[in-house]
RNA sequence: GGCACGGUAGCUCAGUUGGUUAGAGCACACGGCUCAUACCCGUGAUGUCGACAGUUCGAAUCUGUCCCGUGCUACCA
């Protein structure tokens, strides 16, 4: 058995989660279950992180601690990734202590080795912002571009961390390993940041920022973003550098690392640094998706309109978030942007879900009642027949698809065999074939469709688990077999269905059915 | 300003090393079917393949220049 570590970005609890958010862990969770189908001993982590000067203004603004706002934001991310059935094995929040003392463990290290030194730099400090500004973000005059006013020179010392002495390694590993930096086009971006990489600032003095983890042994210093925040991947699992849980050396180097293609540079040379500089693996793929805008536009607090995952399935009354789910993940190609619509998502899932799959399910259980009362004869069950071969193929180009993370392609090759499917049902009439009381063809014909129907339940469940749940239960079939299994585990002889168990699974947006489930409320 | 990537049907895109009438899906129109969730199947129209010039017997594909878009990065102020 193989193990498989996966992970995605942790979230910024300043605010609440939305969809970007969720496509990001939605995209995780279907590559985890895919793998964890595959037999694969799987391990999923995502998270919050919850230090620094943006949370800690926040909370004053509302009169609480910053312990108190990140509770409250943490829970409500955790509370939507339940609503859409995120199934993380860890959820680690970098207010965790486990997290923290590693953390500082982590610092010490570093500074033992010579990774990090105090320097002291001149900077424009705009007390407004309370923060530092770039020469080049400020206005024509010199001022501060949001309070107007000129920033002071300001000389702070910090803990600075030694980003350029791993420059050449990073280059090497990123030219000698083509998987590494996902999608590929992304490779010449990443190597042009680090032409002019420069050392790190990684720590902050107290005044500034006093909501974080203390640098260890220095009570001015508070540890700041990258060795708080990236580090999370690997204390979860229980990293120490003195004596790593065996937890870690099982999982780590994590197999793929899915991020925002926003946070790409920090992760493909920030974060290998940090691990070179600890002397740990890399991951194997650090993978950037692209945005979700909504109606073409980027989705933004200022513009309002920015949507939660809750909103959209309470919109459109639907109780599980099968659809949303595949409509998120399909949205967009393999590290481009998606977008969202409402008009688009009844559209597809419409067209894919409703039509397509969950009618050929439909129509086909319907033909098994009416012509043989829903049993299958050991006589219908014939190897070797085209829609076999059709969809054996098509479980192993799903499987290459996420052996390359292309979520959405892999969505597609699923549906192409749907219609295939479709397109053999017309071709062969098992209706007409019953007429012509041709009932031994019919019957086979009948069967290729159901057990094409099985291995399309099997190939969609990480992406809707509970639609795909439905179709084992109407085809009487074991969703509990192993990927790899699929093709030798073949819908067997006997009564499986009868006029009363068959349903849509999911019912089209709009249709009858949804409103007869809508007024039935 | 530099670098990278892209500009192909109404929309989203595919087009391998240049080779015959430039493709797919969606949408649209028409036809078929009647097992099914107004579903499914088939047929069809539409394109100066960003612009111009060049190489070639032949260019969506190669070269050059330019225009437009996106991303990264810089500089000036």
């Amino acid at each position: 058995m193989n193990k498989f570590y996966l992970t995605t970005a942790i979230d910024y609890v300043n605010g609440k989660p939305h969809i970007g958010h969720a496509y990001e862990k939605i995209m995780c969770d279907v590559i985890y279950r895919h793998f964890t189908q595959r037999d694969e001993d799987t391990y999923f982590l995502t998270g919050t992180d919850e230090h620094g000067v943006k949370i800690q203004k926040t909370a004053e603004k509302r009169g609480i601690t910053p312990k108190e706002l990140c509770d409250e934001n943490s829970s409500s991310f955790k509370a939507t990734w339940a609503d859409l059935e995120i199934g993380y094995t860890d959820f680690i929040r970098t207010t965790d202590e486990r997290h923290k003392v590693v953390v500082q463990k982590i610092f010490k290290k570093l500074v033992e080795n010579g990774d990090l030194y105090k320097h002291s730099y001149k900077g424009l400090y705009c007390a407004g912002c309370e923060s530092f500004l770039n020469a080049r973000d400020l206005t024509e005059d010199g001022l501060c571009p949001d309070h107007l006013k000129k920033p002071e020179e300001v000389t702070e010392e910090n803990y600075f961390f030694r980003l350029t002495k791993y420059k050449d390694a990073i280059i090497a590993h990123i030219k000698a390993h083509p998987e590494f930096l996902q999608p590929s086009f992304k490779v010449n971006e990443v190597l042009k940041q680090l032409e002019d990489i420069e050392d790190i600032s990684v720590s902050r003095n107290k005044n500034s920022v006093s909501w974080g983890i203390p640098v260890p042994d220095d009570d001015e210093q508070v540890i700041y973003v990258w060795i708080d925040a990236l580090s999370n991947y690997i204390t979860a699992l229980g990293y120490d550098p003195e004596n790593p849980s065996e937890t870690f050396k099982k999982y780590w180097p994590a197999d793929v690392q899915i991020i925002g293609k926003d946070i790409l540079k920090f992760h493909a040379i920030y974060w290998s640094a940090i691990l070179m500089a600890l002397g740990i693996e890399l991951p194997k793929t650090i993978c950037a998706h692209g945005w979700i805008t909504i109606d073409e536009t980027k989705m933004s607090k200022s513009l309002g309109n920015v949507i939660a995952p809750a909103d959209i399935l309470k919109n459109f009354e639907l109780e599980k978030p099968d659809a949303l789910r595949y409509y998120m993940v399909t949205s967009a190609p393999f590290g481009r942007d998606g977008n969202y619509s409402d008009e688009d998502f009844k559209e597809k899932v419409n067209a894919d879900l409703a039509n397509n799959i969950g009618n050929l399910l439909n129509r086909s259980l319907n033909m098994l009642v009416k012509y043989f009362d829903g049993e299958i004869k050991p006589e219908f069950i014939k190897a070797g027949n085209d829609i076999e071969k059709a969809g054996d193929e098509a479980i192993e180009n799903v499987k290459k698809f996420f052996d390359g993370y292309q979520v959405c392609e892999a969505a597609n090759a699923i549906v192409e065999f749907a219609n295939t499917v479709n397109k053999y049902v017309a071709d062969n009439a098992p209706w007409s074939l019953a007429k012509e009381e041709k009932m031994q063809e019919c019957g086979e014909v009948l069967y290729n469709i159901l057990e094409a129907m099985r291995k399309i339940a099997v190939m969609l469940y990480p992406y809707c688990p509970n639609i795909s749940k439905e179709i084992f239960e109407q085809l009487s079939a074991d969703m509990n077999i192993k990927y790899d299994e699929v093709a030798n585990n073949k819908l067997q002889a006997g009564k499986i269905t009868e006029k009363a168990k068959i349903h849509p699974v999911f019912p089209r947006m709009d249709s009858e059915f949804a409103t007869d489930k809508k007024k039935a409320k």
